[in-house]
RNA sequence: GCCGAAGUAGCUCAGCUGGUUAGAGCACGCGCUUCAUAAGCGCGGUGUCGACGGUUCAAGUCCGUCCUUCGGCACCA
């Protein structure tokens, strides 16, 4: 019986470029994908650029430029990266588009004619010099409570608390430096709460979720009462505007998990497919393939605005967890933080996805590109075993054909072709891990074969001719076996095993059946080992900052941490002296053992002046290393009681950006505890 | 501290509903081979299966407690 299903990735954000970390989810899902497909299961790859939201706003006011240029090189961008990975999309949309629109407002309309639609007022501040509404970040002040200046409107920096933006004083806009106004505007919720018994169910049944996740969904959100869901935003918004709501607009997370039926929806109008069969029907199934970290999106939200309007509910939401590399979170500094472009300028896409196909289980666990292990298994693999099995028997027969009876080769093929099921069974259940291992394990035997059979022995006796070729036949079926089972995680090898002997790969089926008679074409490089230099050129390209500046280009800094956090509005001098930063010497430091993120620091601004000032640097420095360091310090910052004592200050560090770290701020060689910074 | 997951050979991991001497790949050592992209084949060792208790004729495999690591939350950014 032939399965009719509908995948999705999680839509890129039209901000930036394709990453090493996307790649993990659009390269299981198009394996996924390509598996079902393999197997003759009817099955659409759909997914879109994610291109609305306030980040686009900015950016495109960064830049001078308007959003929708911005999002159509995105787009372009996002394609032509996806395009070399091999994803093989049915069809890639955007959310700005009508497809999407009009699916938004009939969602929309149903959530309110189910009544789970409320309006209450919200007060915020707003610009009325770039006339629009703030979000928090984008206002900055003094700290209500220790009155710290330039804190963000959320919480304060310095002392710790959380606030609401306009309870900041002397709050400014970080858009145009203008005073912010407090304006009341209007919110859309969805109550969500009223749909608690439906997420129970479904969360909880066994068949959409692994355990693990819907047992986090009913201990964190499920055990009390579902906060509304502010899925407005007041106008300037680059976004859908709510019908029948001028001046309002979908938030830009409402019209994201859309975009998946949007994009859908545009991809029938070109191919005239039926939608409602997609999308309204029991007979297709929907898998959603998803990053942890929006997994409440995905599970709550989502599922409750499918049912409002009666589209489909997943079959199964597979999540997976984040990607490190070399056993840490990428990071520009290191060079780990590598671009789809990056490494496709350096390396075969084909060695990645068998990487992470090789490492990818059903688990929503974080996955490690370690890539001396990278190198190793793709040439052991990929090249000793599976292309080996090809080269090494190929030219034996090239230019003759295969032999017209399958010889006897001890079960060998008959072995390969009862593993379908089980190998089939490990893609179906995400275990490309497992699955690979299966189809490794084939090619061991095979090589054992054509070891024990030692064709190049044969071909020096000329009357063992047809000898000769039912060994390489063997091996060379063998091979055919191992690459159809290959071919959602290696199409370009499939396509390249059909070169060598002329027949297409179909199906999955395949396996099941030896070539006969066929014809053996001349034996080309499938693919080249994997070039450990190509691979620390690569690192080198990705790496900024810190490495040796050789060139004019290597002073071109990458702008993320600035775009992601635009620059304050201007201050006078007043205002910046009313900071007294100090140099200090940490003449103390101990880790916190009950707080993760905290150090607890006794900084010395010489003489017998002792300050205690809590941290929240654990992460990136060990105690014992900052003992004896010069830092800066906030010196006249208001004490803050925090859980685990008196603050007296703070400790100047720089972080920003998609970059992760913190770094402790240290002055020049020559600077001594007490000094003023001005 | 709370919630979740995991702790099995140097590394990455597999071990389903408990049952013979605990496995694979990589790495390492020795030997063989030389057809093949310095590829391949054979042989080899180590593991107190995180710790301690318990259930059982029998426990990596079930139960309890504890320890450690990693996520998430909190203290915070």
């Amino acid at each position: 019986m032939t399965r009719r299903l509908l995948v999705t990735s999680a839509l890129p954000y039209a901000n930036g470029p394709i990453h090493l970390g996307h790649l993990v989810e659009y390269i299981q899902t198009d394996i996924w994908a390509r598996f079902q497909r393999l197997r003759g299961n009817r099955c659409i790859y759909i997914c879109a650029d994610d291109t609305h939201g306030t980040a686009i706003m900015i950016r495109a006011r960064l830049e001078r430029t308007s959003e929708l240029d911005i999002i159509a090189q995105m787009a372009a961008a996002h394609g032509r990266d996806f395009a070399d990975f091999g994803i093989a999309f049915d069809h890639y949309g955007s959310t700005h588009s009508e497809h999407n629109r009009a699916v938004c407002n009939e969602i929309w309309a149903a959530l309110k004619a189910e009544g789970a639609v409320e309006r209450r007022n919200v007060e915020q501040l707003y610009d009325p010099q770039a006339q629009t509404f703030l979000a928090d970040r984008f206002v900055i002040g003094e700290c209500p409570k220790c009155g710290s200046p330039n804190q963000y409107g959320d919480s304060c920096d310095k002392c710790g608390a959380t606030y609401s933006p306009t309870d900041l004083k002397n709050p400014k806009s970080t858009l145009s430096g203008a005073v912010p106004e407090l304006r009341s505007a209007e919110h859309l919720f969805i109550n969500v709460e009223k749909q608690h018994d439906f997420l129970d169910a479904w969360t909880q049944s066994g068949e959409h979720l692994e355990p693990s996740i819907a047992n986090y969904l009913k201990g964190y959100f499920l055990g009390q009462p579902l906060r509304d869901w502010d899925i407005s935003r007041p106008a300037p918004y680059f976004g859908f505007e709510i019908p029948d709501e001028p001046g309002q607009f979908f938030y830009v997370w409402f019209d994201a998990p859309i975009g998946y039926i949007g994009s859908t929806r545009e991809w029938c109008q070109i191919t005239g497919e039926d939608f409602d069969s997609w999308w309204r029907s029991s007979e297709t199934e929907v898998h959603h393939f998803i990053g942890k970290d929006i997994t409440y999106f995905h599970t709550l939200f989502w599922p409750a605005m499918l049912r409002a309007a009666k589209f489909s509910l997943p079959s199964k939401v597979h999540i997976h967890g984040f990607l490190t590399v070399e056993g840490e979170k990428m990071s520009k500094s290191k060079g780990t933080f590598v671009m789809a472009r990056t490494y496709l300028d350096h390396l075969d896409p084909a060695y990645l996805r068998y990487y992470y196909a090789s490492k990818l289980g059903s688990r929503p666990e974080d996955l490690d590109l370690n890539l001396d292990e990278f190198e190793k298994k793709v040439n052991s693999d990929l090249v000793g075993k599976v292309v080996n099995l090809a080269s090494r028997t190929a030219r034996f027969l090239q230019g003759s054909s295969l032999s017209e009876v399958y010889p006897n080769d001890g079960g060998l093929f008959a072995e390969g072709a009862n593993r379908k099921d089980e190998i089939g069974a490990a893609y179906e259940n995400c275990d490309l891990a497992r699955a690979m291992r299966l189809v490794m394990a084939l090619a061991d035997r095979a090589n054992e074969y054509v070891d024990r059979l030692a064709p190049w022995t044969i071909k020096k006796d000329p009357t063992r001719a047809s000898e000769l070729q039912d060994v390489c036949s063997v091996a060379l079926n063998l091979f055919r076996q191992i690459v159809v089972y290959l071919t959602p995680v290696l199409p370009r090898l499939a396509k390249q095993c059909e070169a060598l002997l002329s027949v297409p790969i179909c199906g999955l089926n395949e396996v099941d059946a030896p070539l006969l008679g066929v014809k053996v074409g001349a034996f080309e490089h499938m693919l080249t080992r994997v070039d450990p230099k190509k691979v620390v050129a690569m690192i080198e390209a990705s790496r900024e900052g810190e490495g040796a500046v050789t060139s004019p280009e290597a002073n071109q800094d990458d702008d993320s941490a600035l775009k992601a956090e635009p620059i304050a509005a201007t201050c006078s001098i007043d205002d910046f002296t009313k900071i007294d930063m100090r140099v200090a010497r940490i003449v103390n430091a101990e880790a916190i053992p009950e707080a993760k993120k905290l150090l607890k620091l006794t900084l010395s601004l010489g003489g017998e002046s002792r300050r205690t000032v809590f941290a929240g640097i654990k992460s990136a420095y060990e105690p014992a290393a900052l003992i004896g360091r010069l830092v800066v310090v906030v010196a006249n910052l208001a004490p803050r009681q925090m859980k685990f004592g008196l603050s007296e200050g703070m400790i100047v560090c720089a972080s920003g950006g998609d970059t992760d770290g913190i770094f402790a701020v240290a002055p020049d060689t020559g600077a001594t505890p007490g000094m003023r910074l001005r």
